[in-house]
Parts: C-alpha cells; sequence; structure tokens
DNA sequence: GCCTGTGAAGCTATTCACAGCT
DNA sequence: AGCTGTGAATAGCTTCACAGGC
C-alpha cells in the first residue's frame, strides 16, 4: 500500500475534498452553472428569479436549487425570489479566490489549442497564462496569446507566479509523468483530458475530463433508446 | 410545463436512462473505463487480473470492481482472479453495438478541430463519418480525414447513413438549435462540449462536458486545498 | 395562491463483511 | 492465506412535503 492506494472514505485523509459538513462536490458544479445563468440573465436586465426558473434553466429540481443556494447561506424572499445580482456575488464570492488566478497547460497539441483558445480572454479570473511542451519546437512562441515554454521551466515558473493549477492535454502515456511534475511543482488542482486516470497525493484535486469514456456512454445509451423504441 | 421540464424520478417516462434493474449510468462510465486498461494489460501480455489489481489502475475500490463486473454476469475465480481477454470480450459485448458505429459532429471550430483528430482513427467502432457547420468557408473540405458539409445537408446525411449519435461543438448561443437539428435528424445520443444545457426530448441521451465548471471545480479544490495546508 | 426554507423521507451508489472456495 | 460473490449496512444525494410568510 503506497501513497496513492485509495482508501475508503472513512479513513482517508481528514478534510477530504467533498467530505464532512462541507459543500460536496456535485453542488460546487452546480455553482458554476447557476452563475453562468444568472450572468446571462442578468445582461437581460433580470433582477429577480425564482428557483424554479433557474432549475428550468440549469435542468435541476426547483428543490435541488433551493437546497444548493441554502448552503451558500444566501435566502430569497418568497415573493421576489432571489436577487440575481446578489446570487452571483455570493456565489462567486464562494467559488473564486479573491484575486484572479493564474493557470497553465502542458501538452499544446490539437486538444491544448483547442483549450487555450477556448478559454482565453473568457474568465477573467481564471486565466492560462503559460503553457509547455517537451517539443522544442513548440517553445518560445506565442499560441493563441499564450507564451510557451519547454516543460523543463515548469517547476521555476509555478513558483514564481505562486501557480495552483493546471490543465493536462498530453498524451495518456506522457500523463502521469506531467501529473507528476506538476505536483512537484507545487500545484494543487489538476484538470486532466488525457485518457488515463491521474495519481496524486491527497491534497491535490484532480478532475478527469474523459471524452472517450463520455461517448461509449452516448453510443450505449443512444443504443439503448433505439432499442426501446423498436420495441414499442 | 412542456416536454423539456424536468420531472422527479418516480414520474419520468418509463424506462429512463440508468433507472430501474438497468445497469447504472456510473457503472457504465467505470466499463469503458476497465476495458482502457484491459486491453492495455493484455498488450502487456498479462492474462490474468484480480480486483485490487483493476481497482488501483481505475483508482476505485477492490468492491466496486467486483460488482461492477458481477453486474456484467461475468464471474473470476477465487485463485487466479478475471480472464483479461474474457472481461474485454464480455465489456465489449455489453458496451459496443454488434456493429461499428457512425457519428457526427456539429460544429468545425477549434475545439471541433482537435476533437475530430482525436477520435480520428482511434476507435473502430465509433468513428466520426462527417462534420458539419453552417460556415460556407468550411463547407466541401477535408478536415483531420473527416469531410465537412453545410448543417442544412444533416437531416439527410444522418437519415442515410442511420446516424445515431451527434458530438455538438458550435458556440454555446448555437448549441441548443443544432440539438433541435439532431433530434429532428433521429440522433439518439449528443454528446455536448458547448457551455449550455441542453434539452431534448426524454428519449435522446444527452451528456454534458462541461470544461467551464470542470475548471471552476478544480480552482475551488485547489484553493481548499492550500488553505488547508496553511492551517497546518 | 405561490413562493422559500428545511426536516424528514426516499433513493442510489458504494463499501463492509463474511461465507464459500481452493 | 487470499481471493470471489453477494447480502447487509452505510453514506451521500435528491426529492418530498409542509410550515411560514406575503
Amino acid at each position: 500500500m503506497n501513497q496513492y492506494t485509495l482508501l475508503p472514505y472513512s479513513q482517508r485523509p481528514e478534510g477530504e475534498f467533498g467530505g464532512n459538513g462541507m459543500i460536496s462536490e456535485r453542488t460546487i458544479g452546480r455553482m458554476s452553472l447557476y452563475r453562468r445563468m444568472l450572468v446571462d440573465l442578468e445582461e437581460q436586465g433580470v433582477q429577480k428569479v425564482f428557483s424554479h426558473e433557474l432549475a428550468a434553466k440549469a435542468w435541476v429540481t426547483a428543490s435541488q436549487v433551493r437546497r444548493d443556494i441554502m448552503s451558500l447561506g444566501c435566502s430569497g424572499s418568497p415573493v421576489h425570489g432571489y436577487g440575481v445580482e446578489e446570487l452571483i456575488g455570493s456565489i462567486s464570492a464562494f467559488l473564486d479566490a479573491p484575486k484572479p488566478e493564474a493557470v497553465v497547460l502542458v501538452g499544446v497539441g490539437n486538444l491544448g489549442r483547442a483549450i487555450l483558445s477556448h478559454f482565453s480572454g473568457r474568465r477573467p479570473n481564471l486565466m492560462i497564462v503559460a503553457a509547455f511542451d517537451s517539443d522544442p519546437q513548440k517553445v518560445n512562441r506565442t499560441i493563441s496569446g499564450c507564451p510557451c515554454y519547454g516543460t523543463d521551466e515548469l517547476p521555476r515558473f509555478a513558483a514564481q507566479h505562486g501557480i495552483r493549477m493546471g490543465i493536462v492535454t498530453v498524451p495518456a502515456s506522457a500523463a502521469q509523468a506531467m501529473a507528476d511534475l506538476l505536483v512537484r511543482s507545487g500545484i494543487r488542482g489538476i484538470l486532466n483530458f488525457a485518457p488515463a486516470r491521474l495519481r496524486a497525493p491527497a491534497n491535490v484535486y484532480i478532475e478527469q475530463v474523459d471524452m472517450t469514456m463520455s461517448l461509449e456512454k452516448v453510443a450505449y445509451f443512444a443504443r439503448q433508446a433505439s432499442q426501446r423504441e423498436a420495441l414499442r
């Protein structure tokens, strides 16, 4: 048994993500979702919103919305609902760091470049400030407005800029090595697009985005749906 | 209340995805994961595997692995574990359609192109056979080995080729319209990368890949981790 | 009437724990 | 001794249902 062995919930190091009394991982995800919807509403000039309206947009139940908002410590009026601006403020105060945060990306392939351009200029408080790649052809260039360096410069760069988050878009074969490098560089959260389960010490949060798994899930359920229809 | 209103579990149209007696959505995802790991093992010449070995690779518990395999109707020997090849066969028989399936992609932007090249030639039984875009500049070209057509040709193409799955990589503002188009074209499963909650009739399965939400989750938990450390 | 806030109930997913086997 | 298969227990998440308010 090494540091990476999965422990049962009860034995995991105290304060595991989403654990005891804290707000759950699922709820955090929905907060992000609600905020996006609320920002849309605000742009449309809407000032008040009912839980069932937000629920319809987010494709969850109204109870769920009320629970989530409750866990924020926010409250609404039975007559007018929740204040859109106030809610955005509360969610942001809860989700975001006090200052904008810098993020690095490792692996400047097709997917890496797509993600660079996807996030470039999007979130002002979550910015990809540098990309890293082991291919000498790619370093010391600017890609989608983002400077690209060699992976050997990552530890120094991360320390210098106090980076806490990294995005991994290297091939599966290199993913674990890059994750280890990120962890050694002081990173505390990794968003991984490589089709490999990364392991890291318990104090590093890892979010897996597994497109192959997602596509296979869709394939399975699409087939189920077709078959059910054929039965009727 | 329209066709898109979210119903409580108990009232949803019978045979909802993952419902009654069926194998759960989570389990399906893990099947895909296990298979990938098993294929790796097979390539390394490994013939037998214990639940705890697979569990360590997939980053889940051994109980979980045994349960999942049980739900496949597969069984192993207490002495040697599970047969790698046999397990791959059972998972594939369960997950895959009898024949290779064709998939379309809508939205040939940066992300669309990245996904085209990501999946091109990868899964032999899940192939993106065509891409669609409303930009006339992009149509009638080949991108990453995949022909690109105008979105107006989608219904005909889908009907002709019996397409059941679509990948959406258009901007959020166009996503719902494209989902509607896919549904009208007979699609039964959508993998959506746009930061918008798509709605579709209950017989269409939708998998959301929300990169912004994922990144914000990572940001939140990375910050939590740092703060916990600072407390010590 | 129609909303919020929330305790209680219900449901699902995961893990425990151990019989059974070799 | 060490594994699988699985009923039972537990944990976690979502929804119900209703009091309280305007």
